[in-house]
DNA sequence: CAATGCATGTTACTTGCGGTAACCCCGAGT
DNA sequence: ACTCGGGGTTACCGCAAGTAACATGCATTG
C-alpha cells in the first residue's frame, strides 16, 4: 500500500542518509572542517549531486553531522548533571565530562565549534542581515540553554530566576568552553586541576581572595 | 641619502597601507566578514594584486584589521580594569565596557570573533595538524591573557597563583563573551542587569543559592 | 508483457573566489 | 637617451560550491 511503500522508501532513504553521514564523519574527522563535498562524496563511494539531494547544501550536511555529535555530548552532560550528589560534586563532574570529551576527540570538538559556514553561496542574501548573536556554535547555544533550564528548575534564587538562569547558563558554558579551548591548546595542567580551579571560580573564590600587597588591589 | 629615501618610501608605503586598511574596514563593516578581496580592492579604488603586495594574503589583511580593533578594545578594557575603585565595581565596569562595545558596534564584534579563516589556501599544509586550541578568535585569547596577567599581578591566592590566574582569565573572558553573544542576539534585559547578574555569578551566588523544594537539588 | 513512473546515480557545466604571472607606465637618477 | 624600480592592470589558474541534463534499474499499473 501507500503507507508501507512510503515507509519503505523512508527507511531506505534514512539508511542511506545515515551511511552518508558516517562517511562525512570519517572525512571531516580526517581532513578537518574544510573537507570538500567532493571528498565526502568520494569517501561515500558516490558523487556530489547525491549529497545535495539529501542535505540541500553543505550547511545542511554539516548541521546534520553536528546534531549527531551534539546530541551525544549533551546526553552525557545531562547524565553528569543529574547524578545524585552534592552540588559542587555535580558541577565538577559536568565540567570534567565536557573536558574529557574534547580531550578524547579534539577533532570532533574542532568541528562542532566551527561556526555556521554561512558563506559561499553565490546569491547569498542571508548574510546582509549580519546574524550577530548567532555567532557562537550551535553546540554552545544548546548547552547554554540546557544548563539554564537545569538551573531554573532546581535553583532557588528569589524573583527573576528565569532571566538569571539563562545568563548564568550561557555564562558558565562560555567559561567552560574558553577555558577548555585554552587548556586543550597548552595543556598546562592535568584535567582535574583545571576542573577544580574552574569550580573554585564559580564558588566565589575570586571575591574572597585578598589583594596583593603594594598594588591598587583587584 | 639612503636613510631619507628609505624613510620616505617607508612612510609612503605605510600611508598607503593605512588607506587600504580604512577601505577594507569600510567594506568588512558593510558586507560582513565574507567580503571578497575584489570588493575591498574596488572600495580602495584599485585591484587585487596590490592588496596582495601589501598584506600577503587574505589572512594577513584580516589579521592587520583585527589587530587595530583589538588594540582599541583592549585599551578601553584596561582602563576600566585599572580605575581606582572597589574590586566588584571594577569587575562590573570592565564587563560593562566590553558589552557596551559589542553593543555599539556589533559588526566589528562579529568580525573580530570570526575565526582564523585558515582554509582556502590551495597547498595548505597548516591545516593537517588540526590547530585545536587555536579555535578561539585571537581577541579572546588576548583578552584572556591580559586578564590573567592582571589577576596574577594583583590577586593573592596562595601558591599556584600563576596557573590559577590563567585559568580564571580565560574562563572569565569566555563567560563574558558567551553571555554577551547570547544577550546581543536576544536582548532579554538591559545591559546593567546583565552586568550585575554576571558579577553575581563570579561572586559565588551560585554556591550560596538554595535548592528548590522537591527536586534532587543542584 | 509493455509502459510509466520514480528514486538513484553520473557527467559536465557555471559561477565565484583566492591567488599569481606577466605585462605596463611613469618619474627619478646617471 | 636609457634603464630601473615602484605602483598599477589584465588575464589567467586552480578549486570548491552548486546545478542541469542525461542515464539506469526496479517497482507498479494498463
Amino acid at each position: 500500500m501507500n503507507t508501507t511503500q512510503r515507509t519503505d522508501q523512508q527507511t531506505s532513504a534514512d539508511r542511506r542518509r545515515r551511511e552518508l553521514l558516517e562517511a562525512a564523519d570519517r572525512v571531516v574527522l580526517r581532513d578537518g572542517p574544510h573537507a570538500s563535498m567532493n571528498a565526502i562524496a568520494a569517501e561515500a563511494g558516490i558523487t556530489k549531486p547525491i549529497l545535495y539531494r539529501h542535505f540541500g547544501d553543505k550547511g545542511g550536511l554539516y548541521a546534520a553531522l553536528a546534531v549527531r555529535h551534539t546530541d551525544a555530548l549533551l546526553a552525557s552532560l545531562r547524565a553528569a548533571l543529574d547524578a545524585p550528589a552534592e552540588r559542587r560534586q555535580r558541577v565538577e563532574s559536568t565540567l570534567d565530562t565536557y573536558l574529557a570529551a574534547i580531550e578524547a576527540r579534539p577533532q570532533v570538538y574542532r568541528f562542532l565549534m566551527h561556526p555556521a559556514e554561512g558563506a559561499g553561496t553565490p546569491g547569498d542574501q542571508s548574510e546582509q542581515g549580519f546574524d550577530v548573536g548567532k555567532h557562537s556554535a550551535p553546540l554552545l547555544r544548546r548547552m547554554g540553554e540546557e544548563l539554564a533550564q537545569v538551573i531554573e528548575e532546581r535553583l532557588d534564587v528569589g524573583p527573576g530566576t528565569q532571566q538569571l538562569a539563562r545568563v548564568w547558563g550561557h555564562g558558565i558554558v562560555g567559561m567552560m568552553h574558553a577555558a577548555g579551548d585554552w587548556w586543550l591548546g597548552e595543556r598546562p595542567c592535568p584535567r582535574e586541576e583545571l576542573v577544580r580551579t574552574l569550580a573554585d571560580l564559580l564558588w566565589g573564590r575570586l571575591a574572597e581572595a585578598g589583594d596583593k600587597a603594594g598594588g591598587p588591589g583587584f
